[in-house]
DNA sequence: CATTATCCTAGTAAATCTATAGGGTAAAGA
DNA sequence: TCTTTACCCTATAGATTTACTAGGATAATG
């Protein structure tokens, strides 16, 4: 299941994507328009800037803006920041493999084979897919 | 992240599929053999049993035995089973569908968008799995 | 210097996950 | 019948994660 703050993220980078000029955006103008709690919105806006994705501006006429081109910003990068893990399970990811504790044979466990092939299919959409895209 | 009570129903399935004429196995043989916790595992396959996956018998020489031939058990039944949605989020989902409280319009939504793509791809992989698959 | 708006740490209620405990019940074989 | 075997069932509990909330500190604008 996807996690709040994930789907939250989102919404409010497709908001900022939309915003002509990299205008700042104000959380709480974020907040009102995608029904968002403001001050779990502030975390996470927070989260997305400490990780470059993001640039602020305080003060008045300040707020959050896109640090890069929605078009060159690939879901992938979104995902794995927000939400962590592509991969089911932690024994077929790329970034954040772990082996399994109860798994003798990896190459033999039926688990790995089935989520792997959903792993790569899904991080297939997530690599085609631009926050551009989803702003149309 | 796939919950640790489907990893093992999986595994347990797969044990059992391998199984020759549907032959009654043990709790504690596939316990063992899979390395999972015992107590755990009966729990697991009960809600496989009262869900018509499995069958059992008492007594010595008792056990689980699969109800079907593994060919005819898409993954679909499994996940959902174990698991619960295939779907991300609920706004997209099959058969646990949900509208999202926040959302005003899901046509619009980027994250009804993204996990749509996703749900898609990740149920024809399911679908087109069965047991039997998983099982060589 | 007052207003605005982000920055930052901490905490917390609720839900979910991952089991474990402790017996009860039915079947098979001697 | 009696004993052993192995599933049946409910309850509970610790750990972790989720989804926030509280309460101010800090910086920029005009």
């Amino acid at each position: 299941m996807l996690s709040k703050k994930t789907k939250y993220g989102i919404k409010a980078l497709v908001h900022l994507a939309r915003q002509k000029d990299r205008v700042p955006v104000q959380i709480s103008t974020i907040s009102k328009t995608e029904n968002i709690s403001q001050k779990f919105l502030e975390s996470i806006l927070l989260t997305l800037r400490k990780n470059g994705m993001l640039g602020s501006k305080k003060g008045k006429g300040g707020g959050y803006y896109l640090l890069k081109d929605p078009k060159e910003i690939p879901m992938t990068t979104v995902m794995r920041l927000l939400e962590g893990p592509i991969a089911m399970v932690p024994c077929v990811s790329l970034n954040f493999y772990e082996k399994c504790a109860d798994c003798i044979d990896e190459d033999a466990c039926a688990v790995n084979k089935l989520m792997l092939k959903v792993r790569d299919n899904t991080l297939e959409i997530f690599r085609n897919t631009t926050l551009a895209d989803l702003s149309n």
